[in-house]
DNA sequence: TTGTTATTGAAAACCATTTCCATTAATAGA
DNA sequence: TCTATTAATGGAAATGGTTTTCAATAACAA
């Protein structure tokens, strides 16, 4: 199942059907969630969110669903060295919204940037390339991220 | 304290204690494991090197340990999302052995790769700075890796 | 050597995530 | 539409890395 043949409503019934997966009421509640939120949501949040329409949903139900959802590439799954994962919708194919995360070690604030990304992408396809090749891996993923403090904590310490 | 004024046997001596801390046979054995060992270790890693020797050390003392180290800037504390921590010795200044790493989902093993560092480093340089300013963040750390399937695990599937 | 206080070890607590297992419900096929 | 199959579910319990608690210990300054 290639990856980003995606868009338009109701386009996940294909990719959950596509791989054998079932549409149910709980995958559809979690990825629309994440699709409409804010970002970067820890799956207590979704638990919080979907639970006043949806008090039978379990929060074991979410992890699993997260787990399904970021192995079809629907969401990523981020950590921001909190302690706990957090998830991100995949913003459709060909990277439209591609971006990287600045994040406070103080309070844990994370900015999305896009400054750079375009050199960024430039040698991260670059390196993957050539590490793909000498290392022999196949490459399907990377990170980047800073950490440093924002402009409040900075101040306080 | 500035870092970077270290080499040689002992330095740390005057690291610890210019910041308050004392010397301890823990945090010295510690600090000798990293390094002088592979890199990459789990805190329990640790544990089992030095307890033969230090049967009197524990757990809890590793943990905190490493977290003093690491605020120290003398030891880099990695996550490779298999849910434990791993510790890698700082080497010195200057980023001498400056890499970053490539992650096998399937076995969790890790590269150390220095492909393109020099590009990379430039590029980091150049995005920390202009993060730094337009998000007033004060930068001091970034993380670079790549994951995918190394070549054992890549044929497996 | 002595007093102060950072450090320690062991056990218990923590807490995000996973596993278990009996029940429910999505889907394919009749 | 009805039915059988089996993936998906939820609640409770387990897991496991890491942190906290607290009384005992030991590093260091004087």
């Amino acid at each position: 199942m290639p990856r980003g043949e995606c868009r338009g409503q109701g386009w996940w019934h294909g990719k959950f059907r596509g791989c054998g997966y079932r549409l149910t009421l709980g995958r559809e509640a979690i990825l629309e969630v994440l699709a409409k939120s804010e970002k970067h949501l820890s799956a207590e949040d979704i638990y919080m969110k979907i639970h006043p329409r949806h008090p039978n949903i379990g929060l074991t139900t979410i992890y699993r669903t997260l787990d399904v959802l970021s192995s079809l590439g629907m969401i990523y799954k981020l950590d921001f060295g909190d302690g706990r994962a957090r998830y991100e919708f995949a913003e459709g194919p060909k990277g439209a919204h591609h971006h990287h995360h600045l994040v406070c070690t103080g309070c844990n604030r994370v900015v999305d940037y896009t400054d750079f990304i375009d050199e960024e992408v430039e040698l991260l396809q670059q390196t993957e390339k050539g590490l793909g090749k000498k290392y022999n891996f196949k490459i399907n993923n990377h990170i980047i991220q800073f950490y440093g403090l924002c402009e409040k904590c900075s101040g306080k310490k």
